[in-house]
DNA sequence: TCGAGCAACCTACCGGCGTTAAGTTACTCC
DNA sequence: GGAGTAACTTAACGCCGGTAGGTTGCTCGA
């Protein structure tokens, strides 16, 4: 390898690694890169989803994901446009864990399954609620919702009540996984506390929410009301 | 009004509004306050309203407010504890938008009501669905709860059917205004032509997306497919 | 073998952000 | 008219996303 004697002069005050001696005292300057895979979209993102799984929506910064990589923030820049960018990557990733049957069975099989792991996906990342708002157009968000389709197509959908039924599941799904998100990403019990006081001091305001119980309700687990809400919209395909 | 002269040096460096002159030629310290009504929470959260509003969610800055307030950035924090909390504020108003019938009537009408209400108080402000990911428990979300779970009740529901038509309802009123309110707020219209053109690149990826026009389909709008959907729901009622 | 070219990083820095600490002022009430 | 306090201001801190402009180390043709 070319010794870099005959580069120029590095610069004085250069704050690298090596410390602040002499420059003949140092043998190199800095024994440097390669000990560490090089940066890639992929490891950007995967760091990108374990720090916000660890930290939240509000934890990740582009210089906390830089120092994770061992790498300055800027150099994320070459890869990546924006934080943004990272955002919407690390989204459609987790859709990508939404595992999809690979043959095709029974057409409502196929959609509570999807629609299971759908929710899932989003109660294991619970950030993803607040990154909502974004469009949600990558490859592994559009490969789930040909699937979904798909199946109310061999359910029988066709024409107009194909389209109405497609958003009426997504948006069900989505709305259910978000609402728990938020709920289990609320770190203090306090509000939910709060609410209830609230609720319970003015039982003329809330007879009803008051005598249901809606925020505190034990007889019927959150999965168990998702899996029912599910049955009664598949409940009305044709035939 | 008492004269201030008698009050401590006013510091010499002091950048006030009425500029450097010697202190003995300003007449006053600045004509002071009073000119505009005083700050409250009300004010505060009317104004954070109409900036994102106008700007989007990220357009909301806590200096930006205060600007628009006649105020310094730090005033706020007098009645606010932070900027999330001026976020919370802002979203429970905007529900308070969402009106709800004096007199029930037939409990479909009134759950329809409060449905196409509920979607249309999002979509005139599209930035909410950049702020869902924050529990919603204000005074005007639950009193809407309320609303909708007593007309529930009055159509018959009770016990586990009435919590899961309940969440049923309210999870695909918040997906789907979510959903729609995120692809208008989407500036460029770019990553729709993208993802338009990457389901028509690939019809042996997405045969079924392709076929039934997904993302760009004229013949049925979004407001008849809301309503649909929501009818699909209703006809799942008791008796 | 070497030097040009370039992908992939780094240094330095900018303006803006949310928030705190510590005054200062205008008003109220005894 | 003085004390007390609610409602503000000034000043500053540390962090953020992002840009401009190097610098480095690898690749590849001659």
């Amino acid at each position: 390898m070319t010794l870099n004697q005959s580069g120029p002069e590095p610069r004085e005050e250069s704050a690298g690694r090596s410390g602040a001696g002499s420059v003949w005292l140092r043998t190199e300057p800095a024994r440097p890169r390669r000990t560490a895979p090089p940066l890639s979209r992929q490891r950007i993102v995967d760091a990108a989803v374990a720090l916000l799984d660890r930290n939240g929506s509000d934890g990740l910064t582009m210089r906390r994901l830089a120092e994770r990589l061992d790498v300055t923030p800027t150099a994320l820049y070459w890869h990546v446009k924006t934080k943004d960018d990272v955002l919407d990557l690390a989204m459609d990733e987790i859709f990508g864990e939404v595992r999809l049957p690979q043959d095709v069975g029974d057409w409502r099989d196929d959609v509570r399954t999807l629609a299971r792991g759908w929710r899932a996906a989003i109660l294991r990342h619970p950030w993803a609620a607040n990154l909502i708002g974004r469009p949600m157009l990558g490859p592994n968000v559009l490969a789930r919702t040909e699937f979904l389709q798909s199946a109310l197509v061999r359910g029988g959908f066709s024409g107009r009540r194909l389209a109405v039924s497609t958003r009426l599941l997504a948006n069900f799904v989505i709305g259910a996984a978000l609402t728990e998100a938020t709920w289990r990403q609320t770190a203090d019990p306090q509000a939910r506390a709060e609410a209830r006081r609230h609720i319970a001091a003015n039982p003329t305001a809330y007879p009803t929410l008051g005598a249901s119980g809606h925020l505190d309700d034990t007889r019927w687990s959150d999965d168990e009301l998702f899996d029912q809400g599910l049955d009664t919209i598949l409940a009305t395909a044709p035939r």
